[in-house]
Order: C-alpha cells, then sequence, then structure tokens
DNA sequence: GTACAACTAGTACGATAGTTCAACTACTGG
DNA sequence: CCAGTAGTTGAACTATCGTACTAGTTGTAC
C-alpha cells in the first residue's frame, strides 16, 4: 500500500500514511547510499519533513530499519506468493525475480541484502529476513519433495543473487531458470 | 603509558608490521560491532594506539577498510588453493569451510560477507570481493566440466553460507557436502 | 655526532550523529 | 465554540566522527 509523498495542498499526511512515507524514504536512502546513509536526518531531509517528526514516528534508528526490512519484505513475499498461486510455472517466475537483480532493480536487490546482513547481526530482524527464504522454501516445495532440493533452491536464489549484484552483466532468466531447473530435477530420475 | 605496542624488547613495530597490525585490530572490529563500528578513533583503541597512526598508515577511513577486505579475501583465498592442490577430496573441504560459518567462525563469515556486501557499492572493491567466488570456481571446475554446475557450486557455496549465518543451528559438513555432491552429480547423468 | 626521514603523540576543528524538549498548529468530538 | 489530542516544528544538548596540525621521538646513513 503506496502513500502519496504529499497531498499537494496544505493538507497534512498523519498516521499510517506519514510512516509508510518515512518508511519509503528511509528504502531511498537504503538504495541510494546504503543502510549506512541512514540517519533521523538523512531520511527526513529525503522526505521533506523535520527530524523530529522521524523520531515521532520511531522512536530510535532502529526501529525504523526494522519497518523498512519489514516492508521490503512485505513486497517479496507478496510477490512470490502470487507466483506460488499463479498458474504458470513458478519457477520461470523466480527466475525473473533474480534476475530482476541486475539492471533497474540493482538498487532494490542490493537494499534487501543489505538489510539481511544487517539482520544477522540483530537477533530481532532476523525473522523477517527470514521470510524470503521461507517463501522460495515454500516454492519449492511445490516442485519437489526432497528436502535437500527445496534448501538447494534456496541457496542457489540467494547465491545467485549474490553473483548478479557482483558482477555487472546482465542476467539471464533462462540460464537462472536452467540452474534451477537441474537442482530440481536431479531428484525426479 | 608507555608504548604498549612495542615488541616488547623496546623495538616498535615499524611499517608492514604495523599495517597489519592497524588491518587485524580493524577485523576485530568488523567482527564484533561490524562495519559500521570502524573508525579511527575505533581501530586505535582496539590496536592500543593513538588515533593518528591509523591515519599515518591508512589516509582515509576508506583505505583502511580496502586494506581490511583484501586482508581477509587474502585468507580465504589462501585456504581454498590448499584445498585444490592438497591430495584430500576438495568439496569436503569446501564443506567445512561453509560449516564454519557457524559457531566460532561465525563472526568471521558475518566479517567476510559485510565486506562483500560493502564491495558491491564500490566498484573498486569487486574484484577483490570476487576472488572468492573465482576460487570456489576454480575449485569446482576440478570436479566437473559444466560451467552451469560451476556457477550452481559457486552460488550454493555463498547461500549455504547465508542461510547459516541467518538461522543459528549448527552446521553440519556432511550434508553441506551432500548437497554439493548433487550439484555436481546430476551433470554425469 | 649530525642530519634527515620515518614514526609517534596529543590536541583541535568543523561536521554530523542520536535524542530531547517545549512550544506551536491542525484536526476532532462535543 | 472550546477543549483535547495527534501531529509537527526548530532549537539545543551531548557525543563522536574524520581529519588536520604541530611538536616531539626514534632509527639510520653518513
Amino acid at each position: 500500500m503506496t502513500a502519496e509523498h504529499d497531498t499537494g495542498d496544505g493538507r497534512k499526511l498523519r498516521g499510517q500514511r506519514r510512516r509508510a512515507q518515512i518508511i519509503e524514504a528511509t528504502l531511498a536512502i537504503v538504495r541510494r547510499d546504503g543502510a549506512t546513509g541512514v540517519t533521523h536526518r538523512t531520511v527526513a531531509k529525503e522526505a521533506g519533513i523535520t527530524t523530529s517528526l522521524t523520531l515521532y514516528y520511531f522512536a530510535t534508528l532502529d526501529d525504523l530499519l526494522v519497518a523498512a526490512l519489514t516492508s521490503v519484505t512485505d513486497e517479496y513475499t507478496h510477490r512470490i506468493r502470487q507466483l506460488i498461486e499463479s498458474e504458470d510455472e513458478p519457477l520461470d517466475g523466480l527466475a525473473h525475480l533474480i534476475a530482476e537483480s541486475a539492471g533497474p532493480g540493482r538498487e532494490r536487490a542490493l537494499a534487501e541484502r543489505e538489510l539481511s546482513t544487517l539482520a544477522a547481526r540483530r537477533p530481532a530482524l532476523r525473522p523477517v529476513a527470514r521470510r524470503w527464504r521461507d517463501n522460495v522454501a515454500e516454492l519449492a516445495r511445490t516442485q519437489t519433495d526432497d528436502p535437500d532440493a527445496v534448501e538447494a533452491v534456496v541457496a542457489l536464489s540467494d547465491g545467485l543473487c549474490a553473483a548478479i549484484l557482483l558482477n555487472d552483466e546482465e542476467a539471464d532468466p533462462n540460464h537462472i531458470r536452467a540452474i534451477l531447473g537441474k537442482a530440481l530435477r536431479r531428484t525426479r530420475q
């Protein structure tokens, strides 16, 4: 549920809308400058509001990062759920999702990864960060009964994404799809 | 307050030795508090030297982080090379290396990951960060001729490591070895 | 011993961080 | 209309940051 950044007139954003706006500004900064760049002041500036207002909604910087990570994870969760429930081949969709880490979607994937790394250090964030993996696992389970294969698909998704981020090359969804497919196929023989 | 950072025989550390000491202190901080915790002051305190000394060796914080990442990558590179050249099964060694991300080696793996994430954002650092992947790929190539399988092993190594860091569970080398093995075996069918 | 380069130490400056706070404004229920 | 509350503001506090700078010490080549 994306909120508008401002109403354009004198009316003030209130409650959840303002909250969403601040989270959006936070993510914009994580995408542009990394998690290190997130401070109350930079977020406020990005959102065009005062520093104290970000503090009004998020008492500490940690709260803000948790909210940001939750938000970005929610989005991926939603997209993976759609893949699972759709009629099409879920693996194709997953491959496309991973391939998005290159090109225009790069910053977004990088933000997700950066926040995940942060999560490894803050136990409170881990359940949120694990959701992406849980969802990929669920998707994989629609394709196989082998727990090892499920684990492999999750790890592959993560690792392929990292590879794409580290190289600057284009990512070919078909190629990704092929690698994921092989990881599953071996259990069917 | 006489210099605690001397060699014990009165001689001062100089040149590369001092450099190495500062890098070591930096890595200790990355392991304990993350890359965010790295400042000239914290590094100096960790090493038991003055702030200006860290600046003497590393003009900017960036220089210091680059040196730290290079150092940690060099170490992994060395270990993987040993695996490749050793008589034993390289895959077993790789599995052990990955399994180390749990338990006592957790902080070290986390540091490596954190610095790698940093690298995704600074093009100059990427070649350094890519070395770990290149080495794993080289190791994999001793086991298979299939480029896809090599790519899969690299991605799996990365993803499995991330999974271990995100969960707090123990990591079973045999299990990891099995998953890596399957990724290679399927190409032989 | 002297000179010069390498090194060490302490201090200081300007910038920015997280956070607090009292005062102010806009909206809402009565 | 008024009172109460949610939302908002700007200034100020303390702490720490990266870095600069000066002055002093040490090692070494002559």
